[in-house]
DNA sequence: CACTCTTCCGGGAACGTTCCCGGAATGAAG
DNA sequence: CTTCATTCCGGGAACGTTCCCGGAAGAGTG
């Protein structure tokens, strides 16, 4: 069974059909300009009879604009993008726009592909997770060429015309770690995808806008340690590569060689798991040896015993900002990119506890 | 600071900057046609010095497809659906496309909107996971114009031109009924999103290509059961909508009007979170004194405890399966469309054991 | 009846690209 | 020198829609 001709039928197909010309199938259509109501009707019925359906990309060419955000991201499966994506595609489908999705895989050089076709493919605007690399040429290039673009979790350094959203990673951190402080932890271990500098740890913290979250939740610990007069030990923060078994054998290691280490932050929801079972798997009590707080709040972390302490990112807040702001931006070309840092929250449960908690 | 002005340049402009016509530009440019290899460098640096970007909407114009698959889902922050949507990615990517998704969020007005608004962009293909709802007349409109269709997940009934890619649920439940059975359980409840009719439930299944995963999930358990010879009680299946809390609403009760019941198969990811947390607060140990099997497997099933004991769906596969499907059915449009039932696998941990079981 | 104003409609350009086709220039063969 | 094939290039149509503009028909006013 073969399908039928697929010679789709265009709006002089609908004129011809109805005895008028294209221009006034054209006006009955869409509604716009002076036609009188019998022969509206009358095109609208032989439309509908023939199975008529506009050509977007035929309208798409003269209108100058497609009706379609472009949003490219390193992982969809990843939680939080795929929940700030839900929100953004809610929040633009309110404004009658689509949602152009690529996933990137973190790989720069996917990246780049990315954002050079959804360009090609005329985006009215772009929201953009940049995966950390240097070469930010084709997000600069992007913006000078006027097209609307929104920075979404991690910013691109020297990036000029775009709006940035995320949350505020610096006072996320400061909330675990003051939380954790508060409980009457001193010696405070950090599951981190940033590398630990203890030279230029001290003062020089990066500035908040072109440094990606990873650095900036690690900055964030160590400032709020500094405030609270602890000093920040190398062997505390423990790196991980970004995944939940690189993440198990960092926690792992860290109880291991610093057992006086008596609280863990997990600075990102995928090291969480790994972090978590590692934990588990340690012997160590959870909370009464050892508390733990992870990053983003998840389905699970009710579940688990115990209920796992978090400091969560407003994710749907994140989404909806990022396509309002970018909605903005398309509306109004000459609009000042905004930033928008927006507050974390603490959800607390059981993992955490004083130290010396009896059980 | 106001951007500058977005005139884009075209490639008349590449043309006229190298002093050579558009249509040689345009062989310069996409390779093919005979260009001499000077003009043909020419033509690139110019245009890369211009910032040249060809349009792609003008490209589709005249060639008439756009390398733009649609997907429409009913939830992407749902993990099936997030994982499904990131496999599909990666295929289609490989061949050349994007992706142009649409979140229903269940609803079938916006399912009705998301298709027409896809084909109105002119997708060259399109993959839908359709709700439940009778009206399939969009799908099969779609269909019969000739655009590639692949149905994921959820059948529509009456569709002659799509293919259908799903796990096969009636194979899924057996594998878990089986498993409970094995173990040596005789009164099995189960959390379904369908409803239970008593009165057609003995043979009369209906035919795996028209109904929803739910009804075919609850469909395999009855034949488990009776193939076992054990006898399907109506106050065994506990209704659920379809959200986690009513899932533990619906377990809660089912624990407490049928107390005989020693395992739950749980029909369904996002229940089996409200399921599990509904054994957890029962007081009903688990497994010794109630077993649990839960549907798809979660980053936290091992992380629980007991860890939980899933059947679960190649979800990568699915994605994969179907977007290779809907290439195919692009490239080729008088192929015949198929039906893939792939296999699902049961991942045994500790939630389930012997009802009989000392601890 | 002449004139103006309103309402409605058709013709044609335009968007930016690809594709077809004919012609000019160049080289080789007679 | 002529002929022919080959290589390269330019002109113009086409895709399907929207938009601008001018004209025809009808209604109202003097």
């Amino acid at each position: 069974m073969t399908r039928p001709a697929q010679q789709s039928v265009t709006i002089v197909d609908v004129a011809k059909a109805a005895g008028v010309s294209k221009s006034t199938a054209g006006r009955a259509l869409t509604g716009a300009g002076e036609v009188s109501a019998r022969t509206r009707e009358k095109v609208a019925r032989v439309a509908a009879e023939l199975g008529y359906r506009p050509n977007g990309v035929a309208r798409s060419m003269i209108t100058g604009n497609t009706e379609t955000v472009g949003v490219v991201i390193p992982d969809m499966s990843n939680r939080f993008f795929s929940a700030a994506l839900q929100s953004i595609a809610r929040t633009i489908r309110q404004h009658g726009y689509e949602l152009l999705v690529s996933s990137t895989e973190g790989e720069p050089t996917l990246e780049r592909r990315s954002v050079e076709v959804l360009a090609t493919k005329r985006v009215d605007g772009l929201i953009v997770a940049p995966v950390g690399g240097a070469d930010t040429h084709h997000l600069r290039q992007l913006a000078e060429s006027g097209t609307a673009l929104v920075l979404l979790d991690r910013p691109a350094p020297k990036i000029t015309g775009a709006s940035f959203v995320s949350v505020n990673n610096i006072e996320a951190s400061r909330l675990a770690v003051n939380h954790l402080i508060g409980l009457g932890h001193r010696h405070i271990g950090i599951i981190s995808e940033a590398r630990y500098d203890a030279a230029s740890a001290g003062d020089a913290v990066p500035a908040p806008t072109v440094d990606r979250p990873s650095t900036l939740r690690l900055a964030g610990y160590v400032r709020a340690m500094a405030d609270a007069g602890l000093t920040v030990r190398p062997e505390h923060v423990a790196h991980s590569a970004y995944s939940s078994t690189a993440s198990y054998a960092a926690t792992r290691r860290l109880l291991q060689t610093t057992p006086r280490v008596t609280a863990i932050y997990c600075t990102d929801n995928v090291l969480s798991v790994g972090a978590f079972a590692a934990l588990q798997d340690s012997g160590r009590r959870c909370p009464q040896e050892v508390s733990l707080i992870g990053f983003d709040d998840h389905e699970w972390a009710p579940l688990v015993r115990p209920r796992l302490t978090v400091v969560a990112q407003p994710t749907e807040d994140i989404g909806v900002t990022a396509a309002e702001d970018l909605l903005a931006a398309i509306a109004d070309p000459t609009r000042e990119p905004a930033t928008r840092l927006l507050p974390a929250r603490l959800i607390t449960r059981d993992s955490t506890a004083s130290p010396d908690h009896p059980g």
